[in-house]
DNA sequence: GAAAGAACTGAACACCTGTTCAAGCAAGAA
DNA sequence: TTCTTGCTTGAACAGGTGTTCAGTTCTTTC
């Protein structure tokens, strides 16, 4: 007799296991990842917290697919702006505004995904994770270089740094808090991005129409 | 009969403080914040656990301490930098230069400091921490845009993304290990104080010139 | 030198969560 | 239906570390 999973099972086996992760995001969400424990998880994916464990060895896996997957949508979303542009720099403008957008709009999971203290050992996901963005920006840079518009530039240096200073400005502890104020939160996404072009050598006057290129079309600079 | 503190006993009693947050900070040093653990500290300190309550009221009080202390260092070594520079641009790079190389001459203990997961709530020191060095640099980045070297713009928010270029690229996870070789070690810090001043506004061909006034007389690019 | 107060010691405690596992339950095969 | 396999449960367990405190040692006062 051998047992086999039916296509149901198969089927309810991996809704469970999205929301369980489903619960592990809304929770970090709201509550950064502090609030990402197994038992409150369970609880809200409707499961016990044994249960977690067979879907997830860990808590650590549990946190590490979390950051894989909140990576995948943000990167996604970068590529689908930067594709979207005119041109290298414009490209180069539209993934920053982006990566600026989408911190901005979920600052506590951002700020779990990127540095908040866990109690396990996440450091290989979080490395890959900003190793993902990073990669994505410093070849758009190269991009921008090579069609002459930016001087030569060690790119990995400087996409580094680049996402560096967007998440200090904009989810780091000194942040101001601008959500609420769709205006306010426009200027700072333009500001950042301002700056983040400058730094690789875009000239300031041309920087400043990039800017504007970019974050107009970013259409819900509030929201999920 | 009251019982007084005689000299020989504050001064050992002070100097047994000093000798906990040493110790606290070698260990920080050496194994980045997760080393910072009270029992091996009181060892490290020839005291036993118990003692450190008699100093610290809490591991947390510790750790703040330790924080508020090497960032006093820092901003101390960022002003006297920065108030020999010759003009208000030359002290900006000064100052980026300065918080670089004081960063990477000591990476473990800048992590522990600025962002390494602690298990107890240091968020207030670190945001205090945060906040004067980003102060002193928003104020230099002022001072260039009152003298006409740079655009009007948002010092704050300038000088908290210059901060976060500065940490990610030198001590983020992503940063390449560049100590051993003093060579790339300058170049990298040229390179981010570059980035920076251009980040600020600086005309390309002017920062070049200001990073290499600013890195050159930073004496000792390794070690404490 | 003796009494009293302060400082020090270090083993025991407390607490918090991730993890386990024996028992119960649901689902597939015959 | 009945047997077997695997999934689910949730209370108990485990481990590590910050913190306490009764007992000891050192300092001061008279």
């Amino acid at each position: 007799m051998v047992y086999r999973r039916t296509h149901q099972v198969v089927k309810r086996l991996a809704a469970r296991r999205s929301a369980i992760l489903a619960a592990a995001r809304e929770a970090a969400a709201e509550g950064g990842m502090s609030a990402v424990q197994i038992a409150p998880v369970a609880v809200r994916a409707n499961v016990a917290a044994g249960t977690v464990y067979r879907y997830f060895p860990s808590k650590a896996d549990l946190i590490s697919e979390l950051i894989a997957e909140v990576s995948r949508d943000e990167l996604a979303a970068v590529r689908r702006a930067a594709d979207a542009a005119p041109g290298p720099s414009s490209a180069l403008a539209a993934a920053v505004s982006t990566v600026a957008v989408h911190v901005l709009s979920q600052r506590k999971l951002a700020w779990g995904i990127l540095a908040e203290p866990v109690d396990v050992d996440v450091t290989a996901s979080r490395i890959a994770s900003r190793r993902e963005i990073v990669g994505e920006i410093a070849s758009r840079i190269d991009a921008a270089v090579r069609a002459g518009h930016l001087p030569a530039q060690d790119t990995q240096l400087a996409a580094t740094a680049l996402l560096g200073a967007l998440h200090e400005a904009l989810v780091g502890p000194l942040a101001t808090d601008n959500l609420g104020d769709p205006a306010k939160l426009r200027d700072t996404v333009q500001a950042v991005t301002l700056l983040a072009l400058r730094a690789v050598g875009v000239m300031d006057a041309r920087a400043r129409g990039l800017v504007v290129q970019a974050v107009l079309p970013v259409k819900s600079l509030v929201g999920a």
